[in-house]
DNA sequence: CTTAGATCCTGTAGTTACTACAGGATCAAG
DNA sequence: CTTGATCCTGTAGTAACTACAGGATCTAAG
């Protein structure tokens, strides 16, 4: 089970190493997130440590909620070397505000819902507020 | 410019009236949310009030977050007049519990990228603590 | 009555971020 | 040499729409 002379791990290895699917890896490389990595003789692909960081990068951006095109964004920036402060805080602080955006909007439909659920008898009547109210 | 003489509205009509896309009602139907209207002779939708109001409690069901097969089972419920409260009650309790989730996700993603956007300096730097952390 | 413009029709493809096959090929171990 | 694990490719499915293309139909104005 050495995963191969050149050094690199294979499919299953990196995907348990980053905690993301097989076939998700697959799909970010189809997409032109990862680069392409080398292959073994028999056709196989070879991840090198640099692709394990970079996928990292991109489950642990997925996990602040990031879209693969903000990603993309910033693995842009990260390569080129021009990674400044200014710019990421920039993208981070947009972020934020639409994820307070949302936040937002969750709020206010637990809240809508809450006061209908309170107003519900809990009994087996057949008129209930929740319908009633989406039905108006 | 009368709808029509059988009484109804068509396409733009209905969109209009339920702040929903024309194509997205069109939707509706083709996975059998909506009942498929009648049509004129020249083979148009007319839309009659019942589909205006299954429109409507749609609609305000997405605004409230349900999925569309929440919606189908809500829906369900009503036309077979079994709607109990305390089914639906259920229904939706279930469904806030899962917009509370969505809420803590969410405030724990705000949380972590609000705290690197603080620790940036703001200034040109290369080392910037956010693409930092996503690196490590 | 004709014609222009608005509205509608159908069917299909694109969106996001994956996931799940099918049907083979390859690999390491016994 | 065979078995079982792992991998390969390409395609299709998921949710909930949205956006065409290429026609048909309808209404109002001339």
């Amino acid at each position: 089970m050495l995963e191969n002379k050149k050094k690199g791990i294979m499919r299953g290895a990196i995907a348990k190493q980053t905690g993301l699917n097989a076939e998700t890896i697959r799909y970010y490389e189809k997409i032109g997130l990862l680069k392409e990595p080398g292959r073994s003789e028999g056709g196989r692909r070879i991840y090198s440590p640099e692709d394990a960081q970079t996928l990292n990068f991109i489950r642990r951006s997925r996990e602040l909620g990031f879209s693969l095109e903000d990603i993309r964004g910033l693995l842009a920036l990260v390569d080129k070397q021009e990674i400044s402060c200014e710019r990421i805080q920039l993208i981070a602080d947009d972020h934020i505000l639409s994820i307070q955006q949302k936040i937002n909007d969750l709020q206010r439909m637990k809240l809508t819902l809450s006061e209908l659920s309170d107003r519900c008898s809990g009994e087996d009547v057949p008129d209930c507020p929740i319908i009633e109210v989406l039905q108006r």
